[in-house]
DNA sequence: TAGTGGTCTAGACCACTGC
DNA sequence: CAGTGGTCTAGACCACTAA
């Protein structure tokens, strides 16, 4: 017999997890929703090694069988676990869970090392640490900045400014975008328009122009990827992104960097380090 | 006539926005979904000031029939702004947009003012200066810590330790949750455990005590919420928190706190600042 | 009781991939 | 072409709130 609404009380009576299972904490809910259930089950597949990392989840209809659950069900829990950034799907052939482990940027380590817009030496030598194969790309440009980068490094409305843009990868994954943006009064015509600015990064290059920075602020923001981001990155719309805009200033006070970095919310995590100075 | 599946080419031809409109960027979907395009018009409408912070958005079903779609597109629609922070829904009285502005925590302003785990004196400060009314309550208690927190502690297992909870309200909204982790070896029987350590918050009285900290470490992550704290802080399985473990320890070396400070990603911004020592 | 939002179902169409 | 995932629809049931 075909009910057009099959009643609740016939589902939860199968012998099936997604169908029984019940969870503690979360008081305020009675009934977690079905779909949030077989995330659960599913994450926990994940994680108990059932479906290891790199390898193919079954596909969704497999699932929809094996749980006996409307596969569009299916694909609202894996939306739960993409959202995560525990799996990644591709159209068309399937789903595969995540290779990559928990990234490190240590803010402190990048300072010693060598700065270059917090990025590239320490970039390497983090991910050298961690056991993966660390590439990047740099393209240097002359263009006239976002109106936020423009405020903190004093330029007039539509005034250029030079920037380095650089693209990130561990293992061949992309991991990171950085746009580090120099006035041009201060890096114009230097080893700072180089692809490589030589040993010391470019806070070398400027600390030999009499422009060491000294002070540093970074802000920290988490939001939605941008279409580019979320290209670059291999983001879906519901993943979200950690956002960190440094700010490099002379003793003086003169802000000779701004650097935009981007990265995958749940694959980083930041880490900073100081000590009282009183 | 009723099809069973409206065909996708009439609805196309509705002289709607949420049927017709089409995004630049994205290049890599001919077709943003539905939901998401009408997720992109309540956005819109939101800081548009249509929807002003704080006021009702329409029903669901009310939505449904303004822009011509089914309400369970309506409901995708509203998860995903709900997943952003950016509107909060109540199970039968509706939904509503967020109020509360975006709130900074700024680590070296929280060290100048007044070490208190990191939280209250500076929490007030910041709070203050953004135009809102700070409130804090406190819990002293000894318990078991955590295995990660026992570990930076140096505590044997099932040791137990001093622990400092506090909740923290914007406005008498829940913004922040904190539980600041201290060995008995330092802190039991000292101000430390009174609700209120005094002027110098707990650094001042590990100061007095000869332990004054002087090395800090912070770990920034962003996952999903626990049930705990969903349920204090307001949010939903779908959003964020940042979570930020920090170390505090003495110039020797040993480890007097540990802190794990828990918010809502979409709702703060962390600010580090630093200067070159070298 | 009427209204709110949360979820589920069955079936369908679509875009994309690889054979 | 078959198989993958993404989305949509119409209708329904449910839990919760306020009057």
């Amino acid at each position: 017999m075909l009910n057009i609404q099959q009643p609740r009380s016939e589902i939860r009576e199968e012998d099936n997890a997604v169908n029984d299972a019940e969870r503690p904490g979360m008081p305020l809910e009675s009934q977690r929703a079905r779909y949030r259930r077989l995330a659960d089950l599913l994450r926990q597949g994940i994680e108990s090694g059932e479906y290891p990392a790199g390898s193919a989840l079954p596909s969704e209809p497999a699932l929809a069988d094996r749980f006996r659950v409307p596969r569009p069900l299916v694909n609202q829990a894996l939306r739960v676990l993409r959202a995560e950034g525990l799996v990644h799907v591709q159209r068309g052939i399937g789903t595969t869970v995540r290779a990559l482990p928990v990234l490190r940027r240590d803010a402190e380590l990048r300072q010693r090392i060598r700065g270059d817009g917090g990025a590239r030496g320490a970039f390497d030598a983090e991910m050298t640490r961690a056991g993966l194969t660390a590439r990047s790309q740099v393209t240097v440009s002359r263009e006239v900045p976002p109106d936020d980068v423009a405020r903190v490094l004093g330029l007039a409305a539509g005034e250029r400014a030079l920037v380095r843009r650089r693209e990130m990868f561990a293992d061949g994954q992309p991991v990171q975008l950085a746009a580090s943006w120099l006035p041009l009064a201060v890096a114009a015509g230097t080893a700072i328009e180089a692809d490589d600015p030589g040993a010391g990064g470019i806070y070398g290059v400027l600390a030999a122009l009499g422009q060491a920075p000294e002070q540093f602020t970074e802000s920290v923001r988490v939001r939605p990827p941008s279409p580019k981001e979320a290209l670059f990155l291999m983001l879906e719309e519901d993943q979200r992104v950690i956002s960190i805009r440094r700010e490099a200033r002379t003793a003086a006070g003169l802000a000779v960097e701004a650097n935009v970095m981007i990265m995958a919310a749940h694959q980083w995590e930041l880490v900073y380090r100081w000590s009282a100075t009183g």
